[in-house]
DNA sequence: TTGTAAGCGTTATCAA
DNA sequence: TTGATAACGCTTACAA
């Protein structure tokens, strides 16, 4: 990992005047016995009790301010028993964060943390972590308040642990059928059903699907979705035109360049970079056109989807906004506001723009929806 | 919230049967009564202070293991004053995660923290950050043992405050001049200085510049280090010859949109996004091709370098190393291993790949350089 | 080699 | 309205 290297290294040690890191940190009772209270009193006033008369308040405030104190948040968790800490598990990918999706989820996952005084801790599903297992040691040791974990697999099995011991956890956009874990998630089959159904409304006959990968639950979830419109709309389900492509952009362009022998005339990817390869594979094989020759609809509404040319019609469900009440959610289990298991589906939206053909395009560009 | 029960005498020294959520924690305290030794020894167990018996040892062991004892946190952090958590700041960008830079550092960071046992926490530097100057709370409310801040900005003087109080921080990527804080960056005008060299080796006569943004102290050195090097070289500078592109793709595209007018042979390019941008906009202006009429080195050596086609020139020194390093040091600092200011400056090398022209291109693939 | 007990800095229960 | 003081669960002199 870190190889050695030749570094040039100055110090200075003689830069430290004053302010030894040693020196003792004020702590309630020097502000307690600076304003002659108790430290019970303090505790009080920091807390806001209104028991508390305005005179002594002030006075305690003007003595904090002072004595430039700040009450520990060692001390503070040991009394409480609480961190106000959220662990956030992601999987250990090559370049996790920079898939979008992850990237919305964070986003989302901090700023409800930031809004609820919590604070996010970072930890990756790594074999280590799974074999050492911190996802239950984080709580026994009461380091955290609670886990979030996105993008967790079905091969995750060991979380039955958590369930077991009713830990404040959650899963983000993904699921176990046989678990009682609480969850938030995109309306998987839903969504897939108003991908497809859309496209049959087009007129199309032959729809492809490519889906991320079976190890997740999303995936066949969405997989599901489209087999039962399809069915729903009369078509005919054809293995052939169902192919496996990883998630990323890469993969969708390995399976629609797999899929185009068998003579699509649309098809509903499993998310937007997976769709955006499959538009690549399809352009870049002898002439054939999108929308034109093959409608392609996506799901996720990455912002990619809007910006690309032409512009992706996708399946909409927030990210990020699901991502944030996942964490609400979270901290509601955390604080004892609420208890038992939670399950919450996030509505779809169809966002149609020029990918799927329902609009013509003119000229080089179209008025885009509102993205 | 578990809170208050009732304290008359003793407490369940019993094993845990079940584990409902309310039950209690095991204490230092069931471990010590369990096995009839008191709290210190326990303690002195788990730290393996040699000065126990191997008999007394094994004792204890297996009744943490039988009462299923886990040490508390809280507890532990108080007593030690240390939170073994390091904060990693990070800027408030868009898309923040999406960015190799940002990802590869994450990863370093997070790497270097599970290898010393530490947790790692997130910051993102908004608004909120400094106005309710976090970077100070944090450490006076002893939530954590030291700050890690990747990307920093010229504009963030307020960091004067940490320096002031000595508290353990380091930058990573970037630096102050005017400030004694610790850091651990790239050699950027050597850096610099290596890829303009090596243009006017190739025998490049108009070397154009597309810098970062001058609000960013390496950008700033690494286009002195290509002034040096035109000069060295006798070549003359031409300020129309350099750009800001800041930072990603699209703005290496406008800046050598900018920059083709006056007939440059040869672009150094900041980063290797924005070269990526710089070569996109070549090869779109009226059949101009990358290296045969302008050469292209970039900075970085992201892990797109040496996928692209043509494969990207460029500067390494070694972005997920200097991350790593930048914790193992922060980590060192915060238990007092190492103090006053540290500087730390990563080797650069040069990468030839395709797109400088050193190397001809043979058919479709050239052989890559190890990458 | 082990035990006793004094911290660490809060919060919360009583009593005043 | 406030004050004493017992928790919270661990570490670490200092004793034994």
């Amino acid at each position: 990992m870190v190889k050695s290297k030749k570094i040039v290294t100055k110090k200075n040690d003689y830069a430290q005047i004053n302010n030894s890191a040693a020196a003792p940190a004020v702590t309630i009772k020097n502000v307690a016995n600076y304003c002659r209270v108790s430290t019970a009193t303090v505790s009080l006033v920091l807390s806001r009790n209104p028991r508390i008369s305005e005179e002594t308040a002030k006075k305690v405030f003007d003595a904090i301010e002072r004595l430039g104190y700040r009450p520990s948040a060692a001390a503070r968790n040991l009394a409480l028993n609480s961190t106000k800490i959220i662990s956030l598990v992601i999987p250990q990918l090559d370049h996790i964060f920079v898939h979008p999706f992850f990237s919305l989820s964070i986003n989302g996952i901090y700023d409800a943390c930031v809004a609820n005084g919590y604070n996010l801790q970072l930890e990756m599903a790594s074999f280590q972590f799974a074999k050492r297992k911190r996802y239950l040691r984080l709580f026994q040791e009461r380091a955290t308040d609670g886990i979030i974990y996105v993008g967790s697999t079905l091969a995750d099995t060991y979380l039955r642990e958590i369930e077991e011991n009713n830990f404040p956890f959650i899963l983000c956009g993904s699921y176990f059928k046989k678990m009682n874990l609480s969850y938030v998630i995109g309306d998987n089959a839903g969504g897939a059903r108003l991908a497809v159904g859309h496209l049959a409304t087009l007129g199309k006959k032959r729809i492809a699907h490519i889906f991320g990968s079976f190890n997740i639950q999303s995936a066949v979830d969405r997989f599901e979705g489209y087999k039962e419109e399809l069915k729903e709309k009369g078509l005919e389900y054809n293995p052939r035109l169902v192919v496996k492509g990883d998630y990323d952009e890469k993969g969708g362009f390995g399976a629609m360049k797999k899929i185009l022998p068998y003579k699509p005339d649309a098809v509903f990817a499993g998310n937007d970079l997976m769709a955006s390869g499959a538009i690549k594979a399809i352009c870049n094989s002898g002439g054939l056109k999108v929308p034109e020759d093959i409608s392609v609809v996506g799901m996720d509404d990455l912002p990619m989807a809007a910006k690309m040319s032409p512009a992706l019609t996708t399946i909409r469900y927030g990210i990020y906004e699901m991502a944030y009440r996942a964490s609400e959610r979270l901290m509601e289990m955390a604080s004892g506001k609420i208890t038992g298991q939670l399950a919450e589906i996030m509505p779809v939206k169809l966002i149609i723009r020029e990918t799927c053909g329902a609009k013509k395009i003119k000229g080089k560009f179209l008025k885009r929806n509102a993205a």
